[in-house]
RNA sequence: CGGGGCGUGGCGCAGCCUGGUAGCGCGCUUGUUUUGGGUACAAGAGGCCCCCGGUUCGAGUCCGGGCGCCCCGACCA
C-alpha cells in the first residue's frame, strides 16, 4: 500500500477521551474510530490486524479438529426462553423487537443457538465428539464501556463449543482447547497465563481464564514463572490420546497461578521465591466445562451405545479477538507508538522514501515495494523525514526500510527493527531477506 | 446504577465567573523555504459555540429541560 493513497489517518495529538496507552495508540495510529460509547469502526489498518489475529485463531482451532461455522448476530428470544436465560441474563442483553412485535436479541454469546443447531443434526454417540466455533460480533450492553476496544459493547469474539458423550471425553476436549489457546496466545506474541477461574453456578473445577500480562490489566495476577517459560508451540501433545492430554494438563495446573480474587497466600508461599511472579493481567480468553446444562435444559439428546438416550456434555471456549488487539498493544508499545509482533502486524514493513523524486531513492524503494505491495506500507508522501519516522514508529511496523539519498547512491538502505531500535545499513536483497520476503 | 467532569472549525484547548464583532496552537489549501527525527515565513479556507425552550435591546456566556461523551466505584470476552 502506498501511504499517499491509503486511508490511514494518524493523529498528532492525543484524543482527550482516551486514557490508556492502547486506546490512545489505536486512535492515533488510525486503527479505529469511535462511533458511539463502546462501539468502534475499524479502519483499514485496524481491520488488517483483526484479520491476522483471526487467522491465527482459525489455524489453531482447526488444528485440534474444531470446525468453523458462522451463526447470526440476531437471535430469537424463543431460543433463550428454552434455556431459561432470557430472564436470567439481565440488562446486559440488548433486546429488540421486529416489525411484527417478535422478541429478538443481539447475541451476547451462542450456547443456546449452537446447542439447537447441533441437536437438530446429531442423533448418535457415534458422531461425537464434535467441536464447533465461529468468529462473530457480540453485543453486551455493558454498564460502563471503557478503555476503547478493551471493554466495548460490540466486540469480536471467537467462541467454540464442544460436545462429548461422557465427562471423561469432555475433559479431553477441554484440555485440547487449553492447548490450542496457549498456542494461539504464544503465536500472537503475548504471554497469556492460564488461571483457575470461578465456574459460577455450574460448579466443578474446570474453568480457566487466560490473562495477558500488562501493567494496565484490570486484574492482579500471581503465578509461578514456570508457566511463562513454557514453549507450547514445540511441545508434543497427542490430542487424540487422553494420557498425553492429561500429562500436558498436569504441567499447566501443577504450577500456581491465580488472579487476586482467587489468590491463596498459603499455596503462594509454597512457590519458591525466585519463581514468584506478580503483576497485572488482561483477560483475553476463558474456557468452561459445564456438563449437560444446555443439552438437558433444551432437550438435546443422542442415542448412546446401549440404546439409551443421553445428554451430551458441553464446554464453551471464548477468545476476545478485538480485545486482544488492545491487549497486544498494552503489552507491546513504547513512547513512540505501537510495536507490532510480526505475527499480527498490519504490514510486514514500512518503506520510508526520504526523498521522493530522487532517482536512486525511488528506484530502491520500488525494488522493495514491488516485491510484495500488499504486505508493505510504502511511505511515498511528500513529507519531511521526521514526519515519516514518527508515523512509522507510531504505526508500529516491525521493520522500517529507510531509503535516503545518502545511502541510495551506493545502493544501500537502512533497516531498522522497531522493537529494538537496531539499525543496519544493507543492500536491498539483504533487507528483503531479513524481512522475510524471498 | 451511585459519584465527579466535559460538550466551542478535523484534533487539542481558551473565552463563560462579570452578557456586547468567536479566539489560540496543531492540522488543511496556495506560494516560498527546508530536506535523515513532527522546519520557517507569508497568504487563505474552515464554526446552527450539542439540542430545545426561557430571561434580555442583545446569550458561547445567565436560567430550565433534554441528548451525547469521559473518568472513579460495584460487574464482565
Amino acid at each position: 500500500m502506498r501511504l499517499s493513497k491509503a486511508f490511514q489517518p494518524t493523529l498528532k495529538e492525543v484524543p482527550a477521551e482516551a486514557q490508556i496507552a492502547s486506546h490512545r495508540l489505536m486512535l492515533r495510529a488510525g486503527l479505529i474510530r469511535q462511533t458511539a460509547s463502546g462501539i468502534y469502526a475499524w479502519l483499514p489498518a485496524g481491520l488488517r490486524v483483526l484479520r491476522r489475529i483471526e487467522d491465527i485463531v482459525r489455524e489453531e482451532q482447526d488444528a485440534i479438529g474444531a470446525q468453523e461455522l458462522l451463526m447470526p448476530t440476531l437471535q430469537s428470544a424463543e431460543l433463550w426462553k428454552r434455556s431459561g436465560r432470557y430472564d436470567a441474563y439481565g440488562p446486559e442483553m440488548l433486546r429488540i423487537q421486529d416489525r411484527q412485535g417478535r422478541d429478538l436479541l443481539y447475541g451476547p454469546t451462542n450456547e443456546e443457538m449452537v446447542t439447537d443447531i447441533f441437536g437438530a443434526a446429531i442423533k448418535s454417540y457415534k458422531d461425537l465428539p464434535k467441536a464447533l466455533y465461529h468468529i462473530q460480533w457480540k453485543f453486551r450492553d455493558e454498564v460502563r464501556p471503557r478503555f476503547g476496544v478493551m471493554r466495548g459493547r460490540e466486540f469480536l469474539m471467537k467462541d467454540a463449543y464442544s460436545f462429548d458423550v461422557s465427562y471423561e471425553d469432555a475433559v479431553a476436549s477441554y484440555r485440547r482447547m487449553m492447548l490450542s489457546y496457549l498456542r494461539i496466545f504464544q503465536r500472537l506474541g503475548v504471554r497469556a497465563v492460564p488461571m483457575v477461574a470461578d465456574t459460577g453456578p455450574i460448579g466443578g473445577d474446570l474453568s480457566h481464564e487466560f490473562l495477558v500480562l500488562a501493567p494496565t490489566g484490570e486484574s492482579g495476577v500471581f503465578f509461578d514463572a514456570a508457566l511463562e517459560e513454557q514453549d507450547w508451540l514445540s511441545r508434543p501433545v497427542d490430542c487424540d490420546d487422553h494420557a498425553s492430554l492429561g500429562e500436558f494438563f498436569q504441567t499447566v495446573t501443577g504450577h500456581y497461578a491465580a488472579t487476586d480474587e482467587k489468590h491463596d497466600e498459603t499455596a503462594w508461599s509454597e512457590v519458591p521465591e525466585a519463581r514468584r511472579r506478580e503483576g497485572r493481567g488482561i483477560e483475553v480468553g476463558h474456557i468452561f466445562y459445564f456438563g449437560t446444562k444446555y443439552t438437558a435444559s433444551m432437550g438435546v439428546e443422542v442415542v448412546g451405545p446401549d440404546g439409551a438416550k443421553l445428554a451430551p456434555h458441553m464446554g464453551s471456549y471464548g477468545v476476545g479477538v478485538s480485545r486482544l488487539m488492545g491487549a497486544i498493544i498494552e503489552a507491546s508499545h513504547d513512547e513512540g507508538g505501537i510495536i507490532w509482533p510480526d505475527s499480527v502486524a498490519p504490514y510486514r514493513a514500512a518503506i520510508l522514501n526520504l526523498r521522493p523524486g530522487d532517482e536512486a531513492c525511488d528506484r530502491l524503494c520500488a525494488a522493495i515495494y514491488d516485491r510484495e505491495p500488499n504486505n508493505l506500507m510504502y511511505d511515498d508522501r511528500d513529507e519531511r523525514a521526521g514526519v515519516k519516522f514518527n508515523d512509522a514508529d507510531l504505526m508500529g511496523h516491525p521493520w522500517q526500510v529507510v531509503v535516503g539519498p545518502r545511502g541510495a547512491k551506493n545502493g544501500l538502505v537502512e533497516l531498522k527493527r522497531r522493537a529494538t531500535g537496531e539499525r543496519v545499513e544493507v543492500t536491498v536483497e539483504e533487507a528483503l531477506e531479513r524481512i522475510g520476503i524471498v
